[in-house]
RNA sequence: GCCUUGGUGGUGGAAUGGUAGACACGAGGGACUUAAAAUCCCUUGGACAUUGCGUCCGUGCGGGUUCAAGUCCCGCCCGAGGUACCA
């Protein structure tokens, strides 16, 4: 019988759902192996062939650690809390569940046909109360936890709560927002209102004013990653700034720990990197200055301390506390006026003008702590305050802004470092600052000749000896806000009395999302939640922001393991039998999001003993972006008429996107085309070689260029085994490439081909008994041997094209033997699962082939009878010799000097050096 | 600017320092067929040669290490992604 794919794929589907095949339990004498896809976000669009790509990678990499004996945890679930779902909801007064359920079951119903071996008993979706139930649970834990540097760990804030009552703030080393200090007596003495604003400075979810990303088409807070270049990533609304009350988490805390844990994992060098870039830590010194003419101390931090000879002013933030103070009275007016306009210019507009340098300057002076000079002190928006102290000592020489703020307001360039053997040349000649830590000091007392990293070290004992400053580190990384003024989101399991947040007891979790009548924002701009009927806890009110959307992606790789589970957030015993992620697949967009917030999480769990691994994914791979193909027709300017792409450039034209499932191997279907849409009805076409050819372009798949592919129509037309093992061959799985169809007729042919060698005459199957030649063992080991070290390294493309290389041979020699063919159904089933059940089957086996072994290859299949040597002389190939495979270094050697070609070669003479590479080549130096 | 990646035929892409271009697409030619589909065979980096064999050049550019470099080292150029008044 033919290869009827869609008759096959559909029977194993049902039969695998029917027998429950890829379920999976929590206990197994086999190891575990844990593999996991970023769960998706189900948008109404569907599934296009770029989304599917990681799950086939996984997918094959899943059952192929089955068939290698593991234990394989392999789930699926949606991330479906989102902003789309919402955004339909305002517009149309539909329920986002019900719009999230409908696309839920779409890409479902995409993904079922894929034929992927997920175990959808183990379903997850963020916006199921079973499942947000844990993450309001974990938000209360962070809420009463603080961070303990000392313990390098989170600790209860009962703890905190008894240290305070015992000896206050004293010695104390942990993670807060405001640096504050009281005595066991002062806090005792404090109301219970005052008690909670303090511990707010310490919990790890907490409550703060800050400035936030506002955008007011949303009607809601953004994060830093949702905004780019001053618009919302979704929608492109224009963000402002903007003070607000929000829920904060301290990721801060674990910046050190973010950073040292990145050693301990297997990703990619890229996504590593920027994460550390992100976290962002450096180190220095903080130092104080004081202040001609008062006991003000001001402190900067800088990571140049050997530069500070080279100190010519100092810079405050427009925000800075001490700019009253410091600020004479003849400077008063334009000092107050550059604040006010710095402050409110919008982030957008600062970023707009970068390369403008402003500042005034206060009237003040600072007092060089090493020489005694007198550093006039300005006020500038180049210097930020949420970075270290929002103060700087500016060295011009050797910083690039302070170089360029220096120029414009002709302060003092002073040269402090220099190069090895450079020339010193006068510094108003100077074009840009020199900034490198290569050279030593000049002219700086007692750091002169010192190299810059020395004198770092050199400076900071002198500080540290006359206790003016230390060593310190500083981070890039700021406190995730947590809080969103949506609907569609987890509610905060937190109640307001006397204006403070009170966690709700944890037996009353879920605290379920409230329904609503509108979901926009009300009309005095309070979030959506509030238009709650009896949004009460006790009596009391409850909060009205939502979690944003990475909250529920925060540990959904936890909840997997033990999805039922309604009595805690993690079981013990199944997390100490899956402990974490081994395979993590996704796409490298969530970088600075989901992979450093779940990462924090993951350690805050961590801390508390939930969990028994520091780090939630072991290894992780991104995938790459598959961009779309879009078809080109060039409509003549002015008419209807349509000329082919290589004739284009006779007339003047506008390209037009096409509809790409108009188009087969880019020639477009004229006919088609004109009933696409009425503009086209009556088009005219000028063609080349009786056909229309149409141009294209790489760029984003999207709907409005008409380039999407779909999967499903691929299913149809070549099946699922096709399409995985198409995409697969696409390229290496973490490359971006685009999209091309094209090339699906060759993986569809190979399988066809591959059908065939169990169908030898075409129609009926037939295996044969007989003993297996030795040269078709060769064929099926090399290609066991290959396949099972592709796969290792997910270099699926490769083994593609060993299955191609290996069908042709056992074609060629008209192998149809069931002890060659047997194992390689097997070795091809994590890539076409379908076609290997049915296969398998027809083998007469009634278990299915996902529960088959591996097989294993044999070394003395691998090894040639004879192998040929290329002889080269010089590095210039000259002949060959053939050896048998045993033949040793110095037969080959001896052979080649004592063989007729050298003579012409050798000349007489005594080779120099002869070197034999195994299996390679025979190089001969004369 | 900085950080991270890449740069190989018409195209997607193969190559533990060891015969560059596997495998596939596309293209050209042929077989089978009344015809089409399907299938099969040959050619396909460039130049010269082609009644034999072949010879030379080729992995972004310029150097270097090595018997041997797409691969390692140094200096450039270009693309992609990340990030940015972060002191």
């Amino acid at each position: 019988m033919d290869y009827n794919f869609s008759e096959i794929e559909k029977k194993w589907q049902k039969e695998w759902a029917k027998n429950n095949v890829y379920h999976v339990e929590n206990q197994s004498d086999k190891p575990k192996f844990y593999v996991l896809d970023m769960f998706p976000y189900p948008s109404g669009a569907g599934l296009h062939v770029g989304h599917p790509l990681g799950y086939i990678a996984s997918d094959i990499f899943a059952r192929y650690k089955r068939l290698k004996g593991f234990n394989v945890l392999h789930p699926m679930g949606y991330d479906a809390y989102g902003l789309p779902a919402e955004q339909y909801a305002i517009q149309t007064g539909q329920h986002p569940a019900i719009t999230t359920q409908i696309n839920i079951n779409r890409y479902r119903e995409q993904l079922d046909k894929l034929g992927f071996c997920f175990d959808w008993s183990r379903e997850v979706r963020t916006c199921d109360p079973k499942y947000y139930k844990w993450t309001q649970w974990g938000f209360l834990q962070l809420f009463n936890s603080y961070y303990c540097y000392q313990a390098a760990q989170a600790r209860p804030i009962e703890e905190l709560i008894m240290v305070f009552e015992q000896q206050g703030t004293k010695d104390l080393q942990i993670a807060q927002t405001e640096d504050i200090t009281f005595t066991a007596e002062e806090w005792n003495a404090k109301s219970e209102k005052e008690k909670q604003q303090i511990l707010m400075n310490y919990r790890l979810a907490y409550l703060a004013d800050t400035m936030v990303n506002w955008c007011p088409a949303l009607g809601t807070v953004l994060a830093n990653d949702e905004v780019v270049n001053g618009l919302s990533v979704r929608g492109g609304h224009p963000v402002i700034r903007k003070k607000m009350k929000q829920w904060l988490l301290r990721i801060t805390a674990y910046a050190q720990r973010l950073l040292d844990g990145l050693d301990t994992i297997e990703w990619s060098e890229s996504i590593k990197e920027i994460q550390r870039n992100w976290i962002g830590r450096s180190e220095g010194a903080a130092i104080d200055f004081s202040i001609d003419g008062n006991d003000l101390k001001m402190k900067v931090f800088t990571t140049r301390p050997d530069t500070i000879f080279g100190v010519s002013f100092m810079v405050l933030c427009p925000e800075h506390e001490l700019i009253e103070q410091l600020t004479t009275e003849a400077q008063k007016e334009a000092v107050k006026e550059y604040v006010t306009t710095a402050k409110n210019r919008s982030e957008r507009e600062r970023q707009a003008e970068v390369k403008s340098v402003t500042g005034v300057f206060t009237g003040s002076y600072a007092i060089n702590p090493f020489n005694g000079n007198k550093i006039p002190i300005w006020v500038a928006d180049y210097v930020l305050a949420g970075y270290g102290t929002g103060a700087i000592m500016a060295v011009p020489a050797h910083d690039s802004r302070d170089f360029a703020f220096a120029k414009k307001f002709q302060l003092p360039i002073i040269q402090v470092i220099a190069m090895e053997g450079e020339e010193i040349t006068p510094t108003d000649t100077w074009e840009n600052a020199k900034e490198s830590k290569d050279g030593h000091c000049i002219n700086s007392d007692f750091i002169t000749d010192l190299p810059c990293k020395e004198a770092i070290k050199a400076v900071i004992a002198r500080i540290e000896a006359a206790k003016i400053g230390y060593k310190t580190i500083n981070y890039r990384l700021r406190d995730a806000i947590f809080s969103r003024q949506r609907y569609w989101g987890e509610p905060f399991p937190i109640y307001y009395k006397d204006e403070m947040p009170y966690p709700i007891d944890e037996q009353d979790l879920p605290l379920i999302l409230p329904e609503i009548d509108k979901y926009e924002p009300t009309q005095t701009g309070e979030p959506p939640l509030a238009r709650a009927k009896n949004w009460t806890y006790h009596n009391f009110p409850l909060d009205c922001n939502t979690m944003p959307g990475f909250a529920g992606s925060n540990a959904y790789y936890l909840r997997y393991m033990n999805p039922d589970c309604t009595t805690q957030y993690i079981d013990k015993q199944a997390n100490r039998y899956w402990q974490n992620v081994d395979l993590y697949i996704g796409g490298s967009e969530h970088a600075t999001g989901h992979l450093l917030y779940s990462r924090m999480w993951n350690k805050f769990l961590y801390d508390l003993g939930l969990v028994c691994k520091d780090e939630p994914f072991a290894k992780l791979v991104n995938q790459g972006m598959i961009q779309g193909r879009s078809s080109i027709v060039y409509r003549i300017n002015g008419t209807n008429t349509f000329v082919s792409y290589n004739l284009r450039k006779d007339y003047q034209t506008t390209p037009l996107h096409v509809d790409i499932n108009l188009v087969d191997n880019d020639i477009l279907d004229t006919e088609r085309f004109k009933q696409w849409m009425p503009d086209f009805a009556n088009a005219e076409f000028i063609l080349e070689n009786e056909k229309y050819i149409c141009g294209h372009e790489i760029e984003k798949m999207s709907k409005s260029l008409y380039n999407v592919q779909n999967p499903d129509d691929l299913v149809e037309k070549y099946g699922a085994d096709t399409l995985r093992m198409y995409e697969m061959f696409l390229g290496p799985v973490e490359q971006s490439k685009p999209w091309d169809t094209k090339g699906i007729e060759g993986v569809f042919r190979f399988i066809k081909k591959f059908w065939r060698l169990y169908h030898p005459n075409g129609v009926d199957f037939c295996v044969s008994e007989a003993q297996p030649t030795e040269a078709e063992l060769k064929i099926l080991h090399k290609t066991i041997q290959k396949i099972e070290q592709d796969i290792e390294r997910l270099s699926y493309n490769t083994s593609v094209s060993a299955f191609m290389i290996c069908t042709n041979e056992l074609t060629d020699l008209k192998c149809n033997k069931r002890a060659i063919l047997e194992p390689l159904t097997i070795l091809i089933a994590p890539f076409a699962p379908h076609l290997a059940e049915e296969l398998w089957h027809l083998l007469s086996h009634s278990d299915f082939v996902c529960n088959a072994k591996f097989p294993v290859y044999e070394e003395r299949y691998l090894t040639q009878d004879s192998i040929v040597y290329p002889v080269s002389f010089n590095g210039k190939m000259r002949f060959t010799l053939n050896f048998s495979a045993n033949a040793t270094t110095q037969e080959i050697e001896n052979a080649v000097l004592t063989a007729p070609e050298s003579q012409k070669w050798l000349d007489g003479k005594k080779p120099k050096k002869v070197i034999v590479v195994p299996k390679k080549i025979v190089n001969v130096v004369i």
